[in-house]
DNA sequence: GTGAGCAACATAGTTAACCTAGTTGGCTCG
DNA sequence: CGAGCCAACTAGGTTAACTATGTTGCTCAC
């Protein structure tokens, strides 16, 4: 059950959830309990345990799998079985074009700074 | 605007947010456009860009302050080495940063081209 | 017995609405 | 002139409903 604390109750499921994986309650490769158990357990909404779920799987620490459920990572898995390849041409190129961007940059900054006294600020809108 | 790939919004809007901020157009301390702004800007829907400012905030790269607005963290004050994820992940990320960076450039050599058609300074490399 | 199809359940994504709360700037009133 | 209030904007939190999609297991027809 989620306290009154300041803190917002999708933090608190969260914060828990990572306490168990943290400490071993809830292994490696062993599933979370589904988003509706959760909820019921905590006594929140479904939407509150999805956001819980949320921060857990941007901080890589569970994976969720549609249709299946949500499963805490394994800490071997971290170094992927990535079949590079094609991978590494692209960071290849990626590199050589940031290297020309640079020069470039380099070459702007550098007139910029002589021509005039102000820079252009770009804003967004 | 977000673009119809396989990658959800939430996640393209956060990338670019996060390119914006690596790439420099959103130098620290900076606040991000406002969340309406965010979402008229992007064509997204309010939520969307909630979840995608929850993102940058969970990663630690943005901090959200209440009444003002969502400011771009300080350099020095994040190590991110947040998350380990896949090499493809990287060259995503990687990507559009170069993109973002190949927008600024055009921007500033454009209005050097245009400021020094009488004064031609030509830097060597 | 086997396979097709369906129902149930799972995560994931999106949208909309409502509420709280902090900040800021302007306006009014004493 | 100054204090205080108020309106407008901000982010943050919560809930609910809907859609999409993947998985699994059961049933039923053949």
């Amino acid at each position: 059950m989620v306290k009154n604390t300041g803190r917002p109750a999708y933090l608190q499921i969260a914060d828990d959830l990572r306490a168990q994986i943290r400490g071993g309650s809830l292994a490696p490769g062993m599933p979370l309990p589904s988003t509706t158990k959760l909820a019921e357990q905590y006594g929140a909404s479904l939407s509150v345990v999805k956001l819980a779920v949320g921060v857990l799987r941007t901080e890589g620490l569970v994976i969720g799998q549609q249709g299946k459920g949500v499963f805490v990572r394994d800490a071997d898995e971290l170094p992927p079985p990535v079949k590079a390849g094609d991978v590494a041409e692209e960071v290849a190129e990626l590199r050589a074009t940031v290297q020309d961007l640079s020069k470039r940059l380099a070459k702007v900054e550098e007139q910029l700074a002589t021509s005039t006294t102000r820079r252009p600020g770009h804003s967004s809108r």
